[in-house]
RNA sequence: GGUGUGGGUCAGGUGGCCGCUCGCCGGGCUUGAGGCUUCCCGGUGAGAGGAAAGUCCGGACUCCAGAGGGCAGGGUGCUGGGUAACGCCCAGGCGGAGUGAUCCGACAUGAGCGCCACAGAAAACAAACCGCCACGGGAUACGCUGUUCAACCGUGAAUGGGUUCCCGGGGUAAGGGUGAAAAGGUGGGGUAAGAGCCCACCGCAUCCAUGGUGACAUGGAUGGCAGGGUAAGCAUCACCCGGAGCAAGACCAAAUAGGAGGACGCUCCGAACGGCCUGAUCGGCUUCCGUGUUGCAAGCCUCCUUGUGAAGCUGAUUCGGUGGUGUUCGGGAGAGGUUGGCCCGACCAAGGUUCUCGGGUAGGUCGCUGGAGGCGUGUGGUAACAUACGCUGUAGAGACAUGGCUGCCACCAUGUUGCUCAGUCAGCAUGGAACAGAAUCCGGCUUAUCGACCCACACCCAUA
RNA sequence: CGGGGCGUGGCGCAACCAGGUAGCGCACUCGCUUGGGGUGCGAGAGGUUGGCCGUUCAAAUCGGCUCGCCCCGA
């Protein structure tokens, strides 16, 4: 990853008109522990948004919503197929379940949706695995 | 030891892997050459709170307005002090709660207006009503009574008193199922009945003295008692307040539209005047525009290279002098605009092009964190606080950073096991670990909050 | 950063300024009407007035704090 420098401008959505390009041409998935809109992008790379609005919490809640996914992102973002823009909206479960159940949910949507790279039977997911070992 | 009251401190610690924002240092490159910014990489340092929250007050700061004063509107409301200021804080007074430590209090005001349901005789100028009382007049039902007469021991009649009832003009405010509240309270004397009518104590009002800066307190004298509640209804009095807010404000500054100014001004024909340039070809200079190619990606500046490129200036050649150009006048045709759905008609007469300028939007930069700053000690002050000295350097984003996963230790609760007379200690398991996230800054208030620790004080129990 | 409004039976609203009885429409329940249903008629139930504290004899109403929702301006 040293060698392949990854500007934070280039994971996550930043200016009002991605995020409304998205949200009036994507596609819509429902999970039970979030809403994911996604369509093709303009500059050939992935990028992500998360949007929690004023429902979703006070603000340091909807601070940790925004801040789980971003890290969901940071660690899976090799696998990430390019060419898409993806808006997340968090829905209010994501703050009690452990993170476990979180991964798996984000990587089988992701890999439904054909914007994720299957994962390696050979090597999971590195967080996945630490989590798991340590709850048993 | 238990139960409380007040004040203060802290807001789990320490590692591993992967990440974020900002500062500093070093490095990475674009190209013909050099430099700069963004960007990228590595290292390194820093990175939320006691309430950052609610936005309820007060200031700093910035812009606008403004002689001074007043009205309106809003706020505050016992006294003194602190402060940059406050509706905050400290100390005190008064009232209330508590056995107590202590806590709570929008706690200014004579007049005027409004309101006070229901109940009640009456709810606000104090009188009317019921009742009580004596007096005058009338009535006399009566197991009451005095006197006289008759009668003679049963009693009857007359007259007067008492009682009761009615009427009259008076005296009263003690009493009048109510009500939150109704002309000081309790006791005694007094009176026809009563009443501060008189007396004692308490309350109240006025005056005086003393203490206190003051709120107020204490004492004395006098008055016999003034007169409901509500001002968190209107109002009055004293004091305070110019307005807006960092999206304040300052600077730089695309595109489009609009504003101001300058230049040229549709095309064709003819005439007059002024006037000698002008076009074409070749070349030079200046400015602008473009050009130069594998950085991860983008932009800027200087020099250089380069162009059948644009504008201006200029040299040479030769052709045109019936050309070109400026002003004025006259004529014709077409196109344009307004009216109208369209045409005719009517009306308008350059409304166009280009350049410059300023305002200014998007966008960018600054404001942006060193300030009534913290900590310690000394001094003054009962205290809030002030002051001197020393030390210290502490977030600054812009889809909005301080995070994700996890190991160990510590803490709390519950269960269980072992030791012990018991308290307690030790081990294991499970669960818990709050409220909450800076956006200009600061002083307060209010609200939320799992808990831990420290200090002072009160009451109760036990022991000495 | 600044300003404004709202919260009352299941729903939509009155009463609030000017304190004393919480009312209206729809919906609900029961009865009558009908062969049955609807309609109509009659009767009834249902409200800690978002929460807490205060002022007052008395608070939905007045004052303060707080919670939630909505709107506006820069």
């Amino acid at each position: 990853m040293s060698d392949v420098p990854v500007p934070s401008a280039r994971v996550f959505l930043k200016t009002k008109e991605d995020f409304e390009r998205v949200k009036r041409d994507g596609v819509r998935v429902t999970t039970r522990l979030f809403n994911m809109m996604s369509c093709a992008s303009r500059q050939g790379e992935t990028r992500v948004g998360i949007v929690v609005g004023r429902r979703f919490g006070k603000a340091v809640t909807r601070n940790r919503g925004k801040r789980v996914f971003r890290a969901l992102v940071r660690t899976t973002r090799e696998r990430l197929l390019q060419g898409n823009d993806i808006v997340i909206f968090p829905k209010r479960p994501v703050l009690t379940l452990p993170h476990s159940a979180l991964y798996t949910t984000w990587v089988t949507t992701l890999t439904s949706q054909g914007l994720m790279v299957p994962p390696d039977p050979l090597s999971p997911g590195r967080m996945g695995r630490q989590g798991q070992a340590c709850a048993q």
